[in-house]
DNA sequence: GTGGTCTAGACCACG
DNA sequence: GTGGTCTAGACCACC
């Protein structure tokens, strides 16, 4: 673990959940190679002092990122970021981004923005947050 | 408004709330070109009672278009597809829906999505929704 | 919060809605620095039980603020006065507003109030909320 | 009455009612010196089917003028644009008018809107419709 | 505890 | 007929 290298940001003036805010956090972490296959994360107890929030809201972040095959706990040992360039696709979840990409189409066209924008907007994302995955 | 023509579809086993799919559902009929500047759409008993919904809940949708210049409502009269002036861009919901784009580009990656595979959806989207605002 | 400082008046028997008012007199507390950036407004619950009416009306009410950028509303948190970033005009209720100006100034002329009265009486809102965004 | 010279607008697309329009622009058509004391009004009939629109809403805007002494109904004879300039103010509404703007500038201040942005808009308007009440 | 969604039903304003 | 406001009360998600 990089422990001190990697903050998480939460903003708590947001109107985004905590515990996704996390999920989004280290999973951006990861993309961006803060954080890499085999790095251990703060424990819960650890990341909810550090983040003054409360240990559940940490947990279900954890939770929802190991049903994502994001993060691994051992028992015993902690948890950690999981190795993930050869699982299968997640095809149900793939279906869902797909849809939820359509639904961001929409509502862009409707503020009049060019489909030119979205495309150098998700360009320079892809440049943020490395162009591959780490 | 093309009556029977036009078919808004509700998933009431889906998580996403009934007023949001309808909202987006409608949005898309205009970008389709399905309802047009001007076109009426059903009352919000008579849509209510389409969908099996409650009115209060066709209603709520109602208003958020109209809050985005997307309907007008017109007391006593009915509502209607907005007249796409050249209305001033939103630019906050237009940061808000750049930052959703860098969420959705996060699980995407982790998803194993490639770049490339998000471009052509995209695209796809585009023309499935009509190149230029109907 | 300054809780029993910041007093909300709603007038039961004015033709405006509850709600609208509402939405006034947190928009002026505002103004005057008795609610600032980061105060927590009374639960919505909390509001109605003072107010003596309905949560549905006290949560439309912070629903329309937190669209107008006013407050942010954290699930399972509370309400809040949100920062005032520099967050980019709203052009399209800034229009809005000049258009209900200059119905103003119309029926203004026919109550025979002389635009050196209308002035004044700006100025003096004006240093009654205070010169500047608080 | 200056017959074909005056022309009502009435935007069908607007959210304000049909006969809250036809007042505010006969108001207007006051200030502007389209019309002036004595000129005749088309009857109700006359103005419905001129502007499309149902008996009964224009014979409601017409009663509102009256109720604020702006127009005048001799029976059989027809609807007159009053005299007003030697009419005592009427405090009650003046107040109602002071309380309106001082909503709009509550909200003005929470739009970015300047006070001089306020003052121009209000000069100007002030320009459009005639210096002094015709 | 917080707010969000949805239903059901009453009453009012506009046309 | 249209939509708007308000109440009452159920159920759910977040902290």
């Amino acid at each position: 673990m990089k422990g001190a290298d990697f903050v998480v940001r939460i903003n708590k003036a947001s109107s985004k959940p905590y515990y996704e805010q996390l999920v989004l956090s280290i999973k951006e972490d990861i993309l961006n190679g803060v954080l890499t296959a085999g790095d251990q994360v703060p424990s819960v107890r650890e990341m909810a002092k550090r983040l003054l929030m409360n240990p559940n809201t940490v947990s279900k972040a954890y939770k929802v990122l190991e049903n994502e095959q994001v993060l691994v706990t051992i028992k015993g040992k902690g948890t950690f970021v999981k190795v993930t360039e050869d699982l299968p696709r997640d095809e149900i979840r793939i279906l869902q981004v797909k849809e939820r990409l359509k639904e961001l189409v929409i509502e862009a066209r409707h503020l009049q923005i060019s489909m030119r924008e979205l495309s150098d907007w998700m360009n320079g994302f892809e440049q943020e947050l490395g162009g591959d995955l780490q």
